[in-house]
DNA sequence: GCCAACGTTGGC
DNA sequence: GCCAACGTTGGC
């Protein structure tokens, strides 16, 4: 099982919107690098769900719940969509301002590539983000 | 195939 | 609101 982080712009679609929603589609992936994530994802990986702009904060879990599939937006053009279910909220955002102070997360994409929109995540560093939230 | 121009993303 | 970084487009 692998992990990911996905972004969002919260005033386009954010974490609430997924708790209300329950499961949604993850389409209108228009970068190449996003898209072969996309299609890396398996049934139960793992998705933190990652707020940028105003936010720019880690804010809740999700997990893949379809695997990749054309995206219906995209009709005729080779893009990726995936579906993906409401899991957890945070006990606490985890900032990017901690995520860069952090030694174990700093070489993230989320620091070092931070246009990319579909990401992936090592395990030691799902780990530490978690335990970050629970911390106070 | 190179590179300038342009558009978009996202942090500050 | 600005700008840096990055990706894409199109002229040559």
């Amino acid at each position: 099982m692998k992990y990911w982080l996905l972004k969002s712009e919260p005033s386009v679609y954010a974490f609430a919107d997924l708790k209300r929603d329950k499961k949604n589609v993850w389409d209108g992936i228009r970068n190449y690098q996003a898209r072969n994530n996309l299609r890396l994802m398996k049934n139960g990986d793992i998705c933190l769900f990652y707020h940028s702009g105003e936010d720019k904060a880690v804010v809740g879990i999700a997990k893949v719940v379809k695997e990749a599939y054309p995206d219906p937006k995209a009709k005729g053009e080779d893009w990726s969509a995936v579906d993906i279910a409401y899991q957890k909220l945070l006990n606490r955002p985890v900032t990017l301002t901690e995520v860069k102070a952090s030694s174990v997360l700093k070489n993230m994409q989320l620091v070092t590539h931070s246009r990319l929109s579909v990401q992936e995540v090592k395990e030691v560093e799902f780990e530490r983000i978690i335990k970050m939230a629970e911390a106070p």
